[in-house]
DNA sequence: AGAGTTATGTGCGATACCGTACAAACAAGC
DNA sequence: GCTTGTTTGTACGGTATCGCACATAACTCT
């Protein structure tokens, strides 16, 4: 499979930060994984035994309400990890971590990272670090469910997954993204309308075409920068010798 | 002051966490504020120098929109501390804490926690697992936000509001509530109606207080008893000797 | 007591989103 | 080709919340 021997750890850039020694602990554990749209990697309460970092999957945070209703509270793709909660400890969450882009990532066993996380002080700030980020990505997403349109976040959940993908097309009904964003798959496909409409997209079942990325980072609430300008910030130069 | 004199560090849970060694090196380096209502901890791009162990106060963290809305995605009481964002890394953050509630914190320069939090593997252990109870936090007042009514809201609010303070009496207007819950002013104005109809709460001008929570538990949505369990959960036995 | 300020109540039309129902377009298999 | 299932489009009434305007009520200060 061609795509897999593309794979590389350093797809990856929270791996691409372990430099020399770090990595050479690191390394060996890791293995390489398939993930496919809808595939669970946490649950709340199932114990985490590994923890992901993707290279071209992306995995969304859900929060799963009683009602059924759900709604994404953060996404990662090749910038992260999905797990953290188990260094952060607790072990377990109350969300779900779902494949929501098919893809690859490589696997490590929580045992193992969590031995370096208390024993390595920069791996430690590292991930602190993206910790942080992923805080602000939550907080953002609280108040844009609050204050903005469907419009504006179904741009702002285009431009979030467009960041995390090599092409321009994303493989999602509009039902997955409604269950993403929390809102009625009528309520994305009339979203999807204006945005189509106004040539910006391009989409048929399944597959959304963006053609024109400035035009979405136009119309997209301010949500989307922020939370870029800070992961930014928050990720540059980290790199664990 | 007599309410001055009541203060002791061990009422914040994260300060009575810390036993014997631990405690000599914190104590004395606490001093002890007042926090005045809509006092500014942090706000975005400024850097924290301080973090805070409320007691009586509690501090809200807001996110506030470029349009000047504003939502609450977080609280802090005597459970926890303020400032997070120093040890996690990054000094600052992309949100506000402001008092929500006046009273006494406990105040610590940043230069020593984040020393001791390197240093000391079980104070980290600790403020790492109420991290993480601060993003389960979050994570809900996301989907809450999404899914929930502003009567359900404001249950939940009530609710985590009477867990940190002392009495059943909430000093509050609606104003200030409505800039939490990032709702029209008039909308807290019907939905307190509402509670008030029901005989759950009684409030006049910036005073509410609560006279049935068991009724309020029982129109509460479920963030609240989701949070309230799994914050139980992460910080149950997590004495730092 | 009276004036001014702050807090709350109420009523309106506008609008964004919901729930439901159903039709149309497309894909995949036999 | 035809059938079946999936995905998307459209329509319609219902509702929660909004934005605004204004009335009332309660404290505060002189």
């Amino acid at each position: 499979m061609s795509q897999e021997q593309e794979q590389d750890p350093s797809k990856n850039n929270l791996l691409a930060s372990l430099l020399h020694q770090a990595r050479e602990r690191f390394y060996p554990g890791l293995e390489l994984v398939k993930m496919q749209l809808g595939e669970v990697l946490y649950s709340p309460d199932k114990e985490i035994d590994h923890v992901y970092f993707p290279t071209t999957a992306i995995v969304s945070l859900l929060n799963v309400m009683e009602s059924g209703a759900s709604a994404e509270i953060a996404v990662v793709g090749n910038e992260g990890i999905v797990g953290i909660s188990l260094f952060m400890g607790g072990e377990t969450t109350s969300s779900w971590a779902v494949v929501q882009s098919e893809g690859y990532a490589y696997r490590l066993s929580g045992r193992l990272l969590k031995k370096e996380f208390f024993r390595a002080e920069k791996l430690q700030r590292l991930l602190l670090r993206y910790t942080q980020s992923l805080i602000t990505q939550m907080a953002q997403t609280a108040s844009c469910n609050r204050h903005h349109t469907v419009d504006q976040q179904l741009c702002r959940w285009l431009l979030l997954s467009l960041d995390r993908l090599p092409s321009n097309e994303l493989r999602m009904t509009q039902e997955l993204i409604a269950n993403m964003l929390g809102v009625r798959r009528e309520g994305v496909t009339e979203a999807a309308g204006h945005l189509q409409k106004a040539g910006l997209i391009q989409y048929s079942r399944g597959k959304i075409t963006v053609i024109d990325r400035k035009g979405l980072e136009e119309r997209v609430c301010e949500c989307y920068q922020v939370v870029k300008k800070e992961t930014d910030r928050l990720m540059k130069d980290n790199d664990v010798d």
